[in-house]
DNA sequence: GATGGCACTCGGAACGTACGAGTGCTAAGT
DNA sequence: ACTTAGCACTCGTACGTTCCGAGTGCCATC
């Protein structure tokens, strides 16, 4: 009973389940995978690896399925890597480097992703405390209000107003921002913070404050206050989804019924807190339990990081039945995230 | 026979049909609704309902349920307006107020919306083409990209970039756009554009483009086309989307299975056809099949415009099966739609 | 250690039956 | 001219029974 022999019958099982959906039994093992034993040979096989708890029988006289614990074992040591065919991987690029913007992107990103796993795909916007400052702009609106922009070095544009309530011309010091006045807070803003990370920006532009005639520091301190909350804010993170509908196709029953995948899926701030605690190197898989989540017991989380060169500012993934096509589902997210990557803005 | 009896029995019929998603027969009907007839007398009028096509028998010997027509005549004539409880207003009045920006507050619209429907929940972002401009902001990106802001009198902040190859200093004309440069041109664009529609907006930049110097019109042009173009197209239209999950509760079947469901409300483009044709004063329904998109066949959607000072700027809709509490859900949409509409920067 | 044989389990399909909800019709009542 | 009671009829569903076969574990054998 060579070891080598069951952790091939494992893959045998694993494989035919994610492709048939029905519990797999020692016969068909034996005709339709090339084990080259008899049926009872792998019964043993299949008593050891149930008692292992890698596989086992949803009633007693059916096949045997994987558990979370099987498939585990076959993602980490039994899945071989498939790389997508080159129309594929063409595919891919052409039409991620058509989208005009972040957000084009990110949704063309999330389709293709659905698309090519035939699952729901999560795309996370690069995070915004990951991301550097690339410009800082304000723009007078009225006596009253004043819109500020930040432009992050991932393409993402944020904006917020500051009121006159909150400190232009509202506070007793009665400061009037004219024109230059703005444009010289301007300049100093973006030369102190260009390209720093929000952990250096409080820093930075507490030296500006410092450095501003005393009349406006309270202004500035605002601005400066408004960019740190705006870049640190965990409900500034984003999420687009795509692909929902893959989970009403009749080849993806779920015992729990698919409310509680739904409903998992739509708390954005939980899905966030899945995904960051995803984060590695290269594909990440979470499968059923292992992720703490109720909602998405019954599925497996495929997910990788993506930025550029090599900086991971966001997260990726698809989400599908535990029983997946692992191989597949993570060729097609690494090759997305990889695409992804290049394509952004430098 | 009296045709008012006939009505009567239909109310009933809906009624009674939407609370128990049970085909109702005419037992029940003079039990729980009070006719004060006996079943025999309900039983005819219910033949001449089913010969009116406004019920149908599932099968021989079930009760009747009502069809888009019945539902139809019932929305038409026979619902009861049903206003919201003062403290639902009062729930929804401060859940909405609470939005720090016009994201948010979209966001907590549609989820209001989904909560209050216990459907799913539809909200357009206001339309670029009906908006006007507030503002439009240049921001110089290094030497070779020009950051355009555009803020809507709605509250939406769109932005674009503008490539050097797309016209700033690429072209053979070697304009270099100092700081002064572009202070001038944003001034004179705001000046020619504030407050205007798109429709307008061509025009106002003509002139603009006419009166700078001959070396900055190339520039300008581009700059106007790209605002223009960023206002009117299609794309830009966006939906939120909420609630999804109550579609798979159990009290929601489908006779097709909710993906048809879910790939319509994924096909944002064709969804917001759909919201675009309901426009009209107040809250419009489309039941069943009236909706042309053949995923929605089973389905109703009730939406109202909304907008500041009665200008519909967009439209906001539940989405529920066809068998739904249609005086509920024309409350919860009318009101959310007003307070929305309240709520937004004036 | 692998295999063939065998008794055993048990879920699910197939079938028949009984039940009961609901109907339409007719004849009688108001 | 309606309304109503009575009645025969339909038919979908729930239920009980049977039956079959897939699949197993175990044992004796190779």
């Amino acid at each position: 009973m060579s070891e080598e022999r069951r952790l091939e019958v494992l893959r045998a099982i694993v494989e035919d389940y994610v492709q048939t959906r029905e519990p797999v039994g020692s016969r068909v093992l034996t005709e339709r995978h090339g084990l080259g034993v008899s049926p009872a040979t792998i019964r043993n096989d299949m008593a050891a690896l149930e008692e292992a708890g890698y596989i086992a029988q949803p009633h007693t006289s059916a096949g045997r399925i994987p558990t979370d614990k099987g498939y585990r074992l076959f993602v980490d040591r039994l899945a071989e890597v498939r790389p997508l065919s080159a129309p594929q991987k063409r595919a891919i690029e052409t039409f991620l480097s058509e989208g005009v913007d972040l957000d084009d992107v990110l949704v063309r990103a999330s389709r293709l992703t659905a698309q090519l796993t035939g699952q729901v795909a999560v795309v996370q916007y690069p995070s915004l405390r990951l991301s550097g400052l690339r410009h800082l702009e304000l723009v007078p609106l009225g006596d009253q209000r004043l819109l500020i922009v930040v432009i992050t070095d991932t393409g993402r544009v944020e904006q917020r107003f500051l009121d006159a309530g909150a400190g232009i011309a509202g506070s007793s010091d009665g400061v009037v921002l004219d024109d230059a006045t703005l444009g010289e807070l301007r300049a100093r803003l973006n030369a102190a913070a260009a390209g720093k990370r929000l952990s250096q920006l409080s820093g930075a532009f507490a030296r500006v404050v410092e450095a501003v005639a005393p009349e406006l520091r309270h202004i500035v301190r605002s601005v400066a206050d408004l960019v740190v909350e705006t870049l640190g804010e965990e409900k500034e993170e984003r999420i687009v989804l795509a692909g929902t509908a893959n989970l009403a196709r009749a080849d993806m029953r779920f015992e729990q019924g698919l409310s509680p995948v739904l409903e998992a899926l739509e708390e954005q701030v939980v899905l966030l807190g899945l995904l960051t605690e995803m984060a590695a190197d290269g594909v990440a898989v979470r499968i059923g339990h292992e992720n703490r989540l109720d909602g998405l017991a019954e599925t497996s989380v495929v997910a990788s990081g993506y930025g550029t060169d090599g900086d991971t500012v966001a997260i990726l993934g698809s989400v599908g039945p535990t029983r997946m096509d692992y191989p597949g589902t993570i060729a097609a997210v690494r090759a997305v995230a990889r695409y992804l990557s290049r394509v952004l803005p430098g």
